[in-house]
DNA sequence: TAGTGGTCTAGACCACTAG
DNA sequence: TAGTGGTCTAGACCACTAT
C-alpha cells in the first residue's frame, strides 16, 4: 500500500527515500504499531515494484533514524521505544546521600527500575585534556579514576569515568575502593571534610564510536549523551570531574533553576 | 596502508566494517585532518581489494557515525565539527533582557557569532500534547505560537516553538508582533507584571526526522537534541512552553547550580 | 529445511563539479 | 569532457531463526 505522500510523476525522490518514507509514514499513523513485524524485504520489494537491494536501503535510512530495527533470520520491527530515564537536579540532594544512597539510587528507585553497576578500571592515570582543563591542572598529570557501566533493569545505559585529584582521594581513600559504601563517593568526599557546593553540568550529543555502540549495545540510530559533570567545593575548586556517555534513548535530562538576576 | 587494528587472518568483522574501521583510525590519528580529502571510492576498493559497493557501504558507515562528509561531485572530506555554542543559564539572565537583549542575542554575541532568526508561524493553535500537560491545561486548548527557526552566522542551528496560554497573551500583546521588540519576549512578559521566577529545561538526543534534517541542513550522522522549557512565573504558573529541535553539533548545554539540601 | 536478513560482486546509468 | 559520488539492478552466497 502506498501512503498518503504526495507520490506525483515528477516526484524527484529516489525510490529508497520514497520506499522509506511511505513505511515511515505507516509507522507514524499506527499502521504498524511498536514491536510489530514489518513485511520481509521481498514482499517490500514487491510491494513497491523495486529490487531487493533499494528496499535494504530504504531500511538502513529508517535503522538510522531510530524508527526500525532488524533481528537477523526473524524480520525488521517497529523500534520500541525504552522509558527515558530522568536526570534531574534533586538527585544530587545531600540529604540523599546523607541518608546513604548514591546518586545513581537516588534517581532510579524514584522511577521503580533497577539500577546496578559495574566496574571496569579503578586506578591511577594521567589526566585526560577534558579532565585536566576542568581540574586546573596540566594534560597528564596522574589522578584517579573510576570507570564504571551503570545498567537499568539489565541494560546498560550509561559509561561514567569520574576523575579526583590525587590528595582528594587521599583525604577520602574509600573512592579508591569497588564499594565506596553507603551513599557513594559523595558522601566519603563530605565525611572527609571536602564539602561540595557547586555542580556544573555540560553535555551535547553525537553518535557513538564503536566501541561505545557495543558498550551500550545501542541499537542502530540511536545517539549518545556526552556529559561533563564538575563538581566544586565551598572554595570552588574542582574535586571531581565525570565524563558520561549515555544511551540518549535512556535518558532524559532535566534542570530546574530560578531565573538569575 | 592497513591501520594498527587487528587483522588476523580470522578477523570475522565484515569487509564494510574493516574498512570503515581502518579509515577512521587514519582519522583519528590525523593521518587525515578534519577538511581532507578522502581518497576516491575507486582508489579506495583498490587498496582494500574489495568491490566499489563495499567501499560505498564503508563510507556509509563513517558518514552515520559524522565523521565524513561527501559532496557529489567532488568527494569525500573529513567532517570540520562547527565549534559548539554554549547555552548558560545565565543566559536567562534578567539584567541582560532589561538592557535589551533577547536570550537568543545574549548568548550569542557573547561568543562573537552573529545570531538571526526567521518567523515560520506566529498563530493561534490547538496545544499539543507536550505542551498541554506542562500547562497544566487539556490537550487541544487554544494557545498562542511562536514558531522560529534560528540561525547563527548563516546556518539554521535550532527551531524554536514557544507555546503561550491566550491570557498571557492579552497581558503582553506585543508577543503577537513578528518583533517583540528589545529584550525579547520575556521583557515584554515582565513588563506587563508577569515575573518569571523559575525556568526548567529537559532534554534528550534524537536522529531527525527528514524534515528537520531538510531545515537544520544536518550533515548524516548529526543527531538533534530536543529540548522543552518550561518558564513560571512567582506563583509558579507555567506561562510559556518552548519546545526546541536543535542541531546537536552546534549546541553545548551547561548548567551550573548549587548542591540542593 | 525453509525463510529471513546480511554481505558482497559486477556493472549500468545518472547527477554534480571542475577545468 | 573527465572525474567524482549517487542510485539501482540481478544475483550469489552466508548467517541466523524457526519448525
Amino acid at each position: 500500500m502506498v501512503s498518503g505522500m504526495a507520490t506525483g510523476p515528477t516526484d524527484a525522490r529516489p525510490m529508497q527515500v520514497r520506499v522509506a518514507d511511505d513505511i515511515r509514514g505507516e509507522i507514524e499513523t499506527g499502521r504498524y504499531a511498536p514491536g510489530d513485524q514489518l513485511p520481509t524485504l521481498d514482499e517490500l520489494a514487491e510491494t513497491w515494484m523495486c529490487s531487493l537491494t533499494v528496499t535494504r536501503r530504504a531500511l538502513d535510512l529508517l535503522k538510522q533514524q531510530g524508527l526500525v530495527v532488524s533481528v537477523q533470520g526473524k524480520g525488521n520491527f517497529v523500534r520500541e521505544r525504552p522509558t527515558a530515564r530522568r536526570h534531574g537536579i534533586d538527585r544530587y540532594s545531600r540529604t540523599r546521600w546523607r541518608e546513604g544512597r548514591a546518586v545513581l539510587d537516588a534517581e532510579a528507585d524514584r522511577q521503580g527500575l533497577t539500577a546496578t553497576q559495574v566496574m571496569r578500571e579503578l586506578a591511577e592515570v594521567p589526566a585526560p585534556l577534558a579532565v585536566a582543563e576542568r581540574l586546573g591542572i596540566e594534560p597528564g598529570t596522574p589522578v584517579w579514576v573510576r570507570k564504571r557501566t551503570t545498567l537499568i533493569d539489565g541494560r546498560p545505559n550509561q559509561l561514567a569515568d569520574s576523575y579526583y585529584p590525587l590528595d582528594v582521594v587521599e583525604r577520602a581513600p574509600q573512592i579508591r575502593d569497588e564499594n565506596t559504601g553507603p551513599g557513594g563517593g559523595f558522601a566519603r568526599l563530605e565525611e572527609a571534610g571536602v564539602i561540595l557546593s557547586e555542580i556544573s553540568e555540560e553535555s551535547t550529543a553525537r553518535m557513538p564510536t564503536t566501541p561505545e555502540s557495543v558498550a551500550l549495545r545501542l541499537p542502530a540510530g540511536t545517539p549518545v549523551i556526552d556529559l561533563v559533570r564538575t563538581a566544586r567545593d565551598q572554595d570552588g575548586r574542582a574535586v571531581e570531574v565525570m565524563l558520561a556517555v549515555m544511551a540518549a534513548d535512556m535518558v532524559r535530562l532535566s534542570y530546574t533553576f530560578p531565573v538569575p538576576d
